[in-house]
DNA sequence: CATCTCGCTCAACACCCGTTGACTCAACGA
DNA sequence: TCGTTGAGTCAACGGGTGTTGAGCGAGATG
């Protein structure tokens, strides 16, 4: 009723919008080997044929539906370090963007998803890196990383119960001393 | 040479464990969709049929490899709730059973290869969370559980550098603070 | 030695996947 | 108004997958 006779270039940007939104959605929800051309078309009311005529290939789909994550901000001190991890644990609790869930849903088993997810955690660690003092900030950085990245995992993708029902302020409370505990100097 | 003229059931025994390393090893490396039966076969010199015989399904197959993951024993006290976790820990970091392994490349992806790590995930809550004080003892181990998942993620399956190239000794002596921070009481 | 048993292979089936080329038909521009 | 363009569909191909049933041939059994 609303849509009536729309112009030719809108008309293709909304389409591919609505295939793209579905590649998303499939990819987040069953990872890249399950989620199929032909589901992906269904669940955008299209043709198959149309996903290759906009994407090429299946590959390419998957690169699309995956870019784009956010690039945040870089912190100063370990104080504000910290802090900057929870925010962007916060996000995630809330509503973690699917290109993202996309990524990490495949990049146990899908080569290009798990040199993307590499990157994307390198290029955190590099950052937390340069805010730590001290010989082994790389390692200490990267323990951070996988840390958060187990959460979210725990949290987004197996769906625990205990993560699943509690307050995203209270997962960040209780992770913050365990977070802290990485910036400074060994304490054991 | 050293193997001349076998007895039946010997021969048989032998050749089902070849088939079961390969598919443990495969699954492993590649995950659920990407193992093929025929590659299974091939790695264990043997027709694709055979495994069918042998294991009935692709699905068995997995559930076979997957399945005998070592029963670890229970932890007293906080403080050595720590150590048997960290010891857990440096088992993986040596040499984690390949069936493990094979279980968690799929977590993600495979349903029933979730369920399976959800139950192991819930039991590990379950143990820690009878040693650990408070009202929020399962959120607790939650995330002690959680952590930990993703350290080994991190290490054994994206193989991040950082902590490829970390003694596990290393690793554990940064991750003790950090899990005795859950331990106790909320000082944040 | 004759028969049976069974580990093992071969060839094929049915299915689903990604991908393609020809086609339809409504929006566009002159 | 009439070709032209391009969004979208249809039907099909080629390939890889899990799975099956018939069959072979060497070890067990009497």
């Amino acid at each position: 009723m609303s849509e009536r006779v729309l112009p030719r270039a809108e008309r293709r940007r909304r389409t591919e919008g609505r295939i793209l939104d579905a590649a998303k959605a499939l990819f987040a929800e069953v990872g890249y080997e399950r989620a199929t051309i032909r589901a992906v078309a269904k669940s955008a009311e299209v043709d198959p044929a149309l996903v290759m005529q906009y994407f090429g290939n299946k590959q390419e789909l998957f690169r699309a539906a995956v870019r784009a994550t956010p690039a945040p901000e870089a912190a100063a001190t370990p104080e504000e370090l910290v802090e900057h991890l929870l925010g962007t644990l916060d996000v995630k609790m809330g509503e973690l963007p699917q290109g993202s869930l996309a990524m990490m849903r495949s990049m146990l088993t899908h080569p290009e998803a798990g040199t993307a997810a590499r990157e994307a955690l390198a290029r955190q660690v590099d950052r937390l890196a340069a805010s730590i003092p001290g010989e082994d900030a790389r390692l200490r950085a990267a323990l951070m990383t996988t840390i958060l990245l187990g959460v979210t995992v725990g949290h987004q993708l197996l769906e625990l119960p205990e993560l699943r029902d509690a307050l995203p302020e209270r997962i960040a409370r209780l992770l913050r001393p365990s977070l802290r505990a990485l910036t400074g100097p060994d304490v054991s």
